[in-house]
DNA sequence: CTCTCTGTCTAACGTTTGTTAGGGAGCGAT
DNA sequence: ATCGCTCCCTAACAAACGTTAGACAGAGAG
């Protein structure tokens, strides 16, 4: 199994940049396009059914030529999954402050910025446990920041209860990902609006008038 | 590839029954125990890592023999989808009236009445378009159930508006299966009343005392 | 006793998968 | 001119997949 401690290529990636769309391999268009591909197919047919032909095959090349730029399946889609939460962190880094403003930016994330955390959201948990294991530490530090943030902005609430409520809130923002449509009438900019209010006020229980 | 417009074994699954833990094939155990197999190996593995000769061991035959009950590998899942929302449908139903009592009996499907609805939530996109759209009619009626309970619990909004929060609400629910650990200290009826509790008030953005 | 049905097995089929080995074209540096 | 590096190819490998065909044991009915 050759598992080793990899250590992944996580490191190679360029975590800031300023050019357009996320730094993820801005240089090297060759294994971009590889890992865009990937990425896409991820989205659309989890882990164990996107082959390397396919993926090859969008990336323009034969599948030996994965081989080139990554050394196994389980590391290429390790890289893609990581890239997922280095787009949601670089959103939520560049978020105006306010619970909205980061909603937004996760949405972004999602919809907006490639199909990278799209495929994180929808195929992680379809994913081997040796790539789900390499991917939890880089995980963990996205969760971090929204408890920090969360704690920051319900000060009333305990660290438990803090954690607890985010972890419903990402299961909302996450699952629109199953049913957002952005051809629709619903702007990202509504959806984000909702779910932040019903997170904060709630959808009520009957006519209430704001106070 | 012999489509047609199957049938599907949905229809011949009794509906309601007395027995404990939901009539999905309370006779037949034969089939019932492959149904239960490729459910379990469902939520751990997603569609298309799931072999039928590792459902077939499960379930102590062999995968030849599979064929004997189902005829193929997408009816079998198919099946299993269907009935994970059964399930959920029959704890819909034996639900006291009221929010948190519906959420409580919707996380009661997802985790105490067997892998069914499990499977249902964490796989059902995972499997190809032929066996999604087989099972949409039956996922479509459950919907449907919510949106009038919801209308009726909430009538100062409108139908979209409703529709809306309660996708959010499912996203919250069914996201639950990925972190939430029957064996820790938050209960089930704890959780449900903190899902409730948020979906109906909001979380407050400072300290609240009840009114 | 025979006939039929159910449940299971073994053995194989054609296909597809991840992966490897080895080769070759282009290019910048020496 | 030659070296080495990057990028890509073809061809093949063993393994695993879904699926099929045919056979066999047991039970219940006539």
């Amino acid at each position: 199994m050759v598992a080793d401690q990899n250590q992944l290529a996580v490191g190679s990636i360029p975590a800031g940049g300023d050019a357009g769309d996320a730094g993820v391999d801005a240089d090297n268009p060759g294994r971009r396009r590889v890992l865009d591909a990937a990425a896409a197919r991820l989205v659309s047919q989890g882990y164990a059914a996107t082959t390397l032909r396919q993926v090859a095959a969008d990336a323009g090349i034969k599948a030996g030529s994965i081989y080139h730029y990554f050394p196994s399946k389980q590391d290429l889609f390790t890289t893609v999954f990581a890239n997922g939460i280095v787009v949601m962190v670089d959103a939520f880094d560049r978020s105006e402050p306010g619970l909205v403003a980061h909603v937004r930016a996760h949405l972004g994330a999602l919809f907006e910025h490639g199909p990278y955390t799209a495929a994180h959201v929808t195929a992680f948990f379809t994913a081997p446990p040796a790539v789900r294991h390499a991917v939890v530490p880089v995980r963990d530090g996205y969760e971090t920041l929204w408890n920090s943030l969360l704690e920051e902005l319900l000060p009333h609430l305990d660290a438990s209860e803090v954690a607890l409520h985010r972890l419903i809130l990402f299961g909302a923002m996450n699952t629109t990902i199953e049913w957002f449509d952005q051809r629709g009438s619903l702007t990202l900019d509504h959806l984000a609006e909702a779910i932040a209010q019903q997170f904060t006020h709630g959808v009520g229980s009957g006519p209430v008038d704001q106070p």
